[in-house]
DNA sequence: AAGAATGTTATGTA
DNA sequence: CTACATAACATTCT
């Protein structure tokens, strides 16, 4: 699988409920706009991924702006679809298959420029190859006081770390997660950053990142409360796999985390590192 | 069966 | 401008 900036071609087939109603426009956050139903039998000449959004370029400029949200993947079928539902049905165009987006995400059309403002927002994607761990560096040192938890999630920093990947990356790290931003080192950051990276291949490995899973037929690792869930070292879990004692569970950014006390120091082991700021 | 969950954003407050 | 909190969104799983 090459190394970011996935590019698939695709046709969308038609935006429509599985009802057959034309897709509605709901919540400000539930853009199933009437533009996008008007897609209708047109193609797409490529898809990219950047952090959590996908952008399906298509003619005259205009793009597809896709948002999985929290609850969002796309799902894929045999004959006829479930249960009605909102969502938008696109046909790849390399391996014929016909693929469901199901769930809470956006769906809109926009142009070039609004892509643009909307990637402007993000940090830099681990998982792409213009993704430069020192401007997400920088991001950082910006917000000292904020905790690194905190941060992890704020897709103006990194983008494409969600509270998983957060649980997983600062433990393997030994980094509890409300240590402030400005207490670590660059060196932690870079170390965090590559770790973040293994953890983010590994899931697009099994499936969890979507334009990537078009690629790898692996439809039963997509959901994430299936067996995957065994691979996590700390999220939902109860014991710590490096020292064995009790993880500890604790709100971060209103989002629960699995911390072990004794692996994850508040402040860093080094007594040389608490002169760096 | 009620509640929580992978995420974002609009809104308010400090 | 930053930061923190809250609710809302649609769906699935516990």
């Amino acid at each position: 699988m090459p190394e970011g900036n996935t590019i698939h071609r695709l046709a969308l087939v038609h935006t429509r409920d599985l009802a057959g109603r034309a897709v509605r426009a709901s919540s400000p956050q539930g853009r199933f706009s009437r533009e996008a139903a008007r897609l209708d039998g047109r193609r797409f000449l490529e898809a990219e991924a950047y952090g959590k959004h996908l952008f399906h370029r298509w003619h005259g400029g205009l793009v597809v702006h896709v948002h999985l949200g929290m609850a969002g993947s796309f799902s894929q079928f045999a004959g006829a679809p479930p249960a009605p539902r909102v969502s938008v049905r696109m046909r790849l165009s390399v391996p014929r298959v016909t693929f469901d987006l199901i769930g809470p995400p956006t769906c809109e059309l926009i142009d070039e420029e609004a892509r643009r403002a909307v990637v402007a927002r993000l940090g830099p994607d681990p998982l792409r190859s213009d993704g430069d761990p020192e401007v997400a560096w920088e991001n950082l040192r910006r917000r000292p006081k904020r905790t690194i938890g905190d941060a992890l999630i704020d897709q103006r920093v990194v983008s494409g770390v969600g509270n998983i990947y957060r649980n997983e990356a600062l433990f393997l790290l030994g980094i509890h997660p409300l240590r402030p931003a400005g207490r670590l080192s660059h060196a932690d950051w870079i170390a965090l950053w590559s770790t973040i990276r293994r953890l983010m291949r590994r899931g697009v490995r099994a499936g969890t990142r979507t334009v990537d899973r078009l690629e790898t037929p692996h439809p039963l690792a997509a959901s994430r409360r299936d067996p995957g869930d065994d691979d996590f070292y700390v999220y939902q879990q109860t014991v710590c796999r490096r020292c064995g004692g009790a993880l500890r569970e604790l709100s971060v950014s209103d989002r629960r985390m699995f911390v072990c006390p004794v692996c994850q120091p508040r402040s860093p082991r080094r007594p040389s590192e608490t002169a760096a700021s």
